[in-house]
DNA sequence: TATTGTTATACTCTATAACTATA
DNA sequence: TATAGTTATAGAGTATAACAATA
């Protein structure tokens, strides 16, 4: 907002960080930026009584009807074990449904209810707006690219595995 | 390594997820990639027996002797009293020393000790070379403008505070 | 025999309050 | 009184093994 904000600097803990020391450390600025984005993140979402990670699988159920608890654990990139609890969750408030697949009786068709899909367009709504601020300065072109460069770090990860 | 890989596909978990998705879930992307970055790294850091974080620690004080621990603390974003049980961890380990400083004797003045700087420059080695598979097929010009990005989100969180 | 979802559990990282010793 | 480092503790998030029901 201010542009220049007059910093008020209760002085720098590192000097001056080394190229050296900024290339041994590329994990650790996605780390601090990541850390920033989901601390925001959960300021704002806090009036809908949602985390991050709760957030994330009500887009994603919200968007992809139908998914089944596997597939979304995947594509959160968290063990099955883990969603159970925040999938549950879910469900107690009706922000979902759980129903057996007829096809495979063992898993379960996630699919979000009325109640589920207002609060997920109210929370993306209100996730936009603050992402706006934390993206101030940077153009939408520079975003992309960064984006793009995080999914191929994860590709060339899994890659790796 | 193989270029385009065979890929071995056991199905996507969400078949393609939605342009609106993808915008709701910016967050979520860095998330990822941070996993990747994190697992990998710690894997790398094994032999050396350390973790991310106690190679952070260690890199920046290498890097910027006579450190104090609350600088090292907001230099790497955590709370001081987590600081505590890393730097207790280098200390016993013999890498780093805890010498108080005249000035104020309060405050503990973090130094490598030979041992850790060899240790350091052996680890910072090691995860150059796995970092380069990892940010394989990204130009040094996309990385530095992602990490530009990163820097500008992580000020601008810290802005809004 | 393999897979889906589940339970139990342990480990790491993080966040806060309260203490001590110095300033 | 304020600050540096510390202790204790509680909460997320994550990872693994083992189980029941189903394929």
């Amino acid at each position: 907002m201010t542009g220049s904000a007059p910093r008020t600097d209760r002085q720098t803990a590192v000097a001056s960080v080394s190229d050296r020391t900024l290339r041994a450390l590329h994990g650790y600025q996605i780390k601090r930026a990541f850390n920033v984005i989901q601390s925001d993140l959960n300021r704002t979402l806090k009036p809908f009584d949602l985390r991050m990670i709760t957030y994330t699988a009500l887009v994603l159920i919200v968007d992809n009807p139908g998914l089944r608890q596997s597939q979304l654990a995947e594509a959160m990139d968290i063990e099955r074990p883990n969603l159970v609890v925040i999938v549950d969750e879910l469900e107690r408030r009706d922000l979902i449904t759980r129903d057996r697949l007829a096809s495979d009786r063992r898993a379960y068709a996630l699919k979000a209810t009325p109640e589920g899909l207002e609060l997920c367009e109210q929370a993306v709504a209100a996730v936009r707006l603050h992402e706006d601020q934390l993206l101030e300065g940077i153009s939408p072109d520079a975003l992309t690219k960064a984006m793009k460069v995080m999914q191929l770090i994860e590709a060339n990860g899994r890659r790796t595995d």
